[in-house]
DNA sequence: TTGACAAGACCGTCCAGACGGTACAGTAAG
DNA sequence: CTTACTGTACCGTCTGGACGGTCTTGTCAA
C-alpha cells in the first residue's frame, strides 16, 4: 500500500501483454516479462508471487478497463442505450491496429480456468442487455454478430474491407436502436 | 504405400485433441500424446517428426473434415443454399457437449502462425458466400452471428438457454433464406 | 517353398536446455 | 525501520527431440 517506485504493477502487466504478442502466447516467460518491464525477476515475483497471479491480474485488469469504457460509452450514447454503446465500443476496439489480445491465449494455455471471470462478466453483461433491450431477437443477432467480429479480430481473420466493416457496424447500430424490426416503444431510460 | 500397424496417425491426432482438452492446452506434451495414443514416443516422432508438424496436421485434419461436412450439408440443403448449410452445420457442432476445440489453443500457444491455414479457409469460404448470397447485409449479419456463436462455444461461454439458441438459429436460417429482416414467424424444416 | 535382405514402422532411453520458483544479501527512498 | 525493490546464484522438473535398436512385412532369387 506504500508507493511503488514507479507503477511497477502496470508496467509489468503491459510488458506481459507485449511479450505475449511478440514472442507468441506460449512463450510468455517470467524472465522475458521482467526484462521487458525493466524490472528484475525478483521484483516481478515481488509484485506477482506466481505466474498464475500474473495471469489472473492480466484478466482482471482487462475486464475492469472494458467495464469502465463501457460505462463511459454509455453515457456518451443517445438515451443511454447499452446495446448501442456495446456495439460502438467494440467497433472502436476492432479498429485498433494492434490488438492487445494475445495475452488471452497465454492465460488459457497456462490454465483454462482463467476464463472463468470472463465468463461471469459476459453473462452479467448479457443479462443487463436482456433487461434493457426490448426486442430480444434483435439483441441476439446484434450481440452475437459483435462477438463474431471480436472473434475475427482476436484471431486476426481479416475478412472484411474497411468499408464492409463500417457497413456492418452501422447495420448493427440501427438494429440496436430498434429500427430494423417493428419496435413497441423506444428504450426508456 | 505401406501398411501402418493400425492407423497410427489418426489415433495420434485424436489422442492429441483429447490430451489438450483434459490436461489443458498448455500442457500438451508429446509423451502424454504418445501414451494416450498407445504408441511409444519414438513411434509418435516417426509419424510426426516434430511437434510443429503434429499441430499442423491437427489443423489441416480439422479443416478438411469441416470442408467435407459442409459440402455434404449443402447437398442436403434446399436449393444448395451454402449460407443456410453453413448455419445448420455450425449449429449442429455447437450442440455437441464435448467441443473438440481445445487443441486450437495448443496450436496457437505453440506458434500463432498455425492460424494461417484457418485464415485462408475462412477467407475463401466468405468469398464463396459473398458470390452466392444475394443480400450482402443479410450475409454479414448471419455470418458474424454464427462466428459469434462459434466463439462462445469455443470459450465455453454459455450465455443462452437451449430455447434461446434454437430461436437464434432459426432466425439466422430465415435470414439466410432471404427474408430481409429477422422474422418472428417460426422457421420450418 | 524358402531363405536372405531391405525398408517401413515403431520402441525406449538419454540429454541439453528452458522455465518457474526460492533464497538471500544489498540498497535507495521515505 | 519499513517498503520496494535489485542482482545473483541456484534447484528441480519438464520437455522436445536425437539416436540406436527392434520387430514386421514385402520382395525376389534360387
Amino acid at each position: 500500500m506504500k508507493k511503488p517506485r514507479a507503477n511497477s504493477r502496470d508496467k509489468i502487466l503491459a510488458a506481459a501483454a507485449d511479450v505475449a504478442r511478440e514472442s507468441g502466447p506460449g512463450n510468455l516467460s517470467l524472465d522475458a516479462v521482467a526484462q521487458r518491464a525493466g524490472v528484475s525477476k525478483g521484483g516481478l515475483l515481488y509484485n506477482f508471487p506466481t505466474k498464475a497471479k500474473l495471469m489472473q491480474a492480466l484478466v482482471e485488469h482487462h475486464l475492469q478497463e472494458f467495464q469502465e469504457a463501457l460505462e463511459t460509452a454509455r453515457r456518451d450514447c443517445a438515451q443511454g442505450n447499452l446495446l448501442a454503446a456495446y456495439v460502438k465500443l467494440s467497433a472502436k476496439k476492432f479498429e485498433e491496429d494492434q490488438p492487445p489480445s494475445a495475452w488471452i491465449f497465454s492465460a488459457i494455455a497456462e490454465n483454462p480456468d482463467f476464463l472463468a471471470p470472463i465468463r461471469i462478466f459476459q453473462r452479467e453483461l448479457f443479462d443487463r442487455l436482456k433487461a434493457e433491450t426490448p426486442d430480444f431477437k434483435a439483441l441476439l443477432l446484434t450481440y452475437f454478430a459483435v462477438e463474431g467480429m471480436r472473434s475475427a479480430s482476436l484471431f486476426d481473420f481479416q475478412v472484411l474491407s474497411e468499408q464492409e466493416r463500417q457497413s456492418l457496424v452501422s447495420s448493427l447500430l440501427s438494429v440496436a436502436r430498434g429500427n430494423l424490426t417493428p419496435v413497441p416503444a423506444p428504450a426508456l431510460n
